[in-house]
RNA sequence: GGCUAAGUGGCAGAGUGGUCAUGCAGCGGCCUGCAAAGCCGUCAACGCCGGUUCGAUUCCGACCUUAGCCUCCA
C-alpha cells in the first residue's frame, strides 16, 4: 500500500518513501504542560494517531516520538501563580494530559521524552551547532546566526528580509540580528536551571525537538516524519531545521506534516477571548467515539470550526452506527481483512471526511448484510471508533431506577388505552433529560443530548 | 503592512476538465394510538471578473472576503 502525505516543505501531495524500507520514524511536537489540554491539543495528538495507525499496517516497525515540554516560561509562570513548584505543576498536567488521551483512545507513542530527562543532549547539540560556526554566545545567551545558514525561511517560505521588515518586536541587544534565536538562555534563581559551559540556564524552546529527535535516530539519521499544529511551521519548525541542519550534515527531515487548527466562533482559541474549550469537560458528556468523529469530520489540514452542531452531528452519526453495530452476531476477528479499504482511503493524505462518508454508505448496507455491518465495526475500528463499545454518557443526577419505574407506569397505561397519561409521562421523561422510543413490544430510552 | 492557506447547497464538508459526494436540516410518503427512531423518495452549490478549452466548480491571472503566522500558540 503506497500512502501520500502532503508535505509543507514543497507544498505537494508526495508518495511517502521512509528512509528505510521497512520502518517509518515520525516525531511531532507534544504538550507544554501548564495548564489543561484543549481541544486544540486533541487535533493535534488524533491527526498524528490517524498516521500512526495507517504507518503501523505498513511498516514492521514505526517509532512514533511525542514529546513532553516540562522547561517552559509559562510552566514557571504557572507554578509561581499557585504557589508550587515547577515539578508539580508539569507532574500534574502531564497526568492530565495522558488521562486525557487515554479517553480519547489516542494510542500511545512509542517514545514521549521529556526535555528534563534530556539536558545533556542539549547541551550537547548546542556545543554542535556552536564548533560548526553557526552560533554565537552573547552575554549568556547562545543564540543561533541565521545570516549563517541560506536555507533559512524554506519551509515557512519567507525571505530574512521579508521577516526582519515585518519584525513587530524590539531587537534584544544580545542578538546581531532580530531574526536569530535563543538556543540557551540564563535562569534567575526562581527559575529552573541547569549547569552548563554558559552558565547556569535553560534551554531556548526549539532546542530541545531538535536534541531529542537527534538522540533517539542517531545525529547522521534523517528523520521521516515531523508533525505539529500549523501554527508551529513559524518560527519553530523553521528553527528546528536550521538547528538540525547546522549540527550534522544529513538532511533533518524528509516529511514535514502539520493539521489545521480548531477555530470557535471561526476564530483561533485563545485565553484572552475566552474561548478555550477544554478536553476535561468536552468528555463529561461525550464519549470519546463522538469526539473522535467530531474532531475528524473535517480533513485533518482544513481549519476545524468547533461548535454544538459539531457535536449533535458526530453524536447524532455515531448513535446510528453504534446501535448498528449491536445487532452484530457474528465473530467479528472472522473479518480482520475487511479494514482494507479504510486503509486505501486513508493512505490519499487520510481522507477522514471520505472514510465517514464510507462508514455512512456501509451503515446502509448493513441493513441487509452483516457482512457490510462487519466492514462498518472493522472499518471504524481502524480509526479508533469502538462501535461496540457501550456509548451512553449519562450525568451522575439520572436515577436509572426511577425512569425504569416511569416507562412501566406509561406501558402500562398505553396498553389499558390510557394515552393521555401515556403521554404525560414521555413528557415528564422529556423534561428530565430522557428521549424515550417504542420499539417493537418494547420501550428503549437515551439521555437527551440535543 | 508582509508571508502562507482557504472560499462549494440552509449548515457541516469531500471531490472532479463533461453523469451521484456524504451527513445534518427542509419537503413528500411509509410506519406509529400520537410521537421518536427507522425506511423510501426529493429539492438544492461550487466568492467575483477575465483567460485557456468543444466544454471550467475543477487549470491560469486579477480582484474581493476569511483564517493562520510574523508575539516561546497545538
Amino acid at each position: 500500500m503506497t500512502i501520500k502525505i502532503f508535505n509543507t516543505i514543497n507544498r505537494k501531495k508526495e508518495i511517502f518513501r521512509p528512509v528505510k524500507s521497512n520502518s517509518a520514524s515520525m516525531y511531532v511536537c507534544g504538550p507544554t504542560v501548564y495548564s489543561h489540554p484543549h481541544i486544540g491539543n486533541a487535533r493535534a495528538a488524533l491527526v498524528p494517531d490517524i498516521l500512526f495507525r495507517l504507518l503501523r499496517r505498513t511498516y514492521q516497525t514505526v517509532t512514533y516520538i511525542r514529546n513532553i515540554t516540562d522547561v517552559d516560561d509559562k510552566i514557571s509562570d504557572a507554578a509561581f501563580k499557585q504557589n508550587k513548584t515547577v515539578y508539580e505543576i508539569s507532574e500534574s498536567f502531564i497526568k492530565i494530559y495522558q488521562d486525557n488521551m487515554t479517553s480519547l483512545g489516542i494510542l500511545e507513542p512509542t517514545l514521549q521524552p521529556r526535555v528534563t530527562d534530556n539536558m545533556p543532549s542539549i547541551i550537547t547539540t548546542i556545543k554542535k551547532i556552536l564548533k560548526n560556526g553557526f552560533a554565537y554566545v552573547s552575554d549568556n545567551h547562545v543564540l543561533f546566526d541565521t545570516s549563517k545558514y541560506k536555507e533559512y525561511g524554506k519551509l515557512s517560505k519567507r525571505t530574512l528580509d521579508e521577516m526582519i521588515d515585518g519584525a513587530r518586536i524590539e531587537i534584544a541587544d544580545y542578538k546581531k540580528s532580530p531574526r536569530d534565536f535563543i538556543l540557551w538562555k540564563p535562569s534567575n534563581e526562581n527559575q529552573p536551571g541547569w549547569e552548563s559551559p554558559w552558565g547556569m540556564g535553560r534551554p531556548g524552546w526549539h532546542i530541545e525537538c531538535t536534541a531529542m529527535i537527534k538522540n533517539i535516530i542517531g545525529d547522521d539519521c534523517t528523520l521521516d516524519i515531523h508533525g505539529g499544529g500549523n501554527d508551529l511551521i513559524f518560527p519553530h519548525h523553521e528553527n528546528e531545521i536550521a538547528q538540525g541542519s547546522c549540527m550534522s550534515s544529513s538532511k533533518y527531515c524528509n516529511y514535514w506534516f502539520h493539521n489545521g487548527i480548531v477555530l470557535v466562533n471561526k476564530k483561533k482559541m485563545s485565553k484572552s477571548l475566552g474561548n478555550v474549550i477544554l478536553l476535561d469537560d468536552l468528555l463529561k458528556n461525550n464519549s470519546s467515539n463522538t469526539l473522535r468523529l467530531a474532531l475528524l469530520s473535517a480533513h485533518y489540514r482544513q481549519p476545524l470550526n468547533w461548535s454544538d452542531s459539531t457535536l449533535i452531528e458526530s453524536n447524532n452519526l455515531i448513535k446510528k452506527f453504534t446501535s448498528l453495530a449491536k445487532s452484530y452476531t457474528g465473530d467479528i476477528s472472522d473479518y480482520d481483512d475487511l479494514d482494507h479499504e479504510v486503509v486505501g482511503i486513508l493512505s490519499d493524505d487520510l481522507n477522514t471526511p471520505e472514510v465517514i462518508k464510507y462508514l455512512s454508505e456501509l451503515a446502509k448496507g448493513a441493513k441487509t448484510s452483516q457482512r457490510d455491518l462487519a466492514c462498518l465495526i472493522v472499518s471504524a475500528k481502524f480509526i479508533g471508533l469502538d462501535l461496540l463499545a457501550n456509548n451512553k454518557v449519562l450525568p451522575k443526577s439520572i436515577d436509572e431506577d426511577l425512569i425504569k419505574s416511569l416507562i412501566d407506569e406509561r406501558s402500562k397505561a398505553r396498553s389499558s388505552g390510557d394515552f393521555k397519561k401515556a403521554d404525560e409521562i414521555r413528557d415528564k421523561l422529556l423534561s428530565m433529560g430522557i428521549l424515550i422510543k417504542d420499539l417493537e413490544g418494547e420501550t428503549v430510552w437515551d439521555y437527551n443530548s440535543d
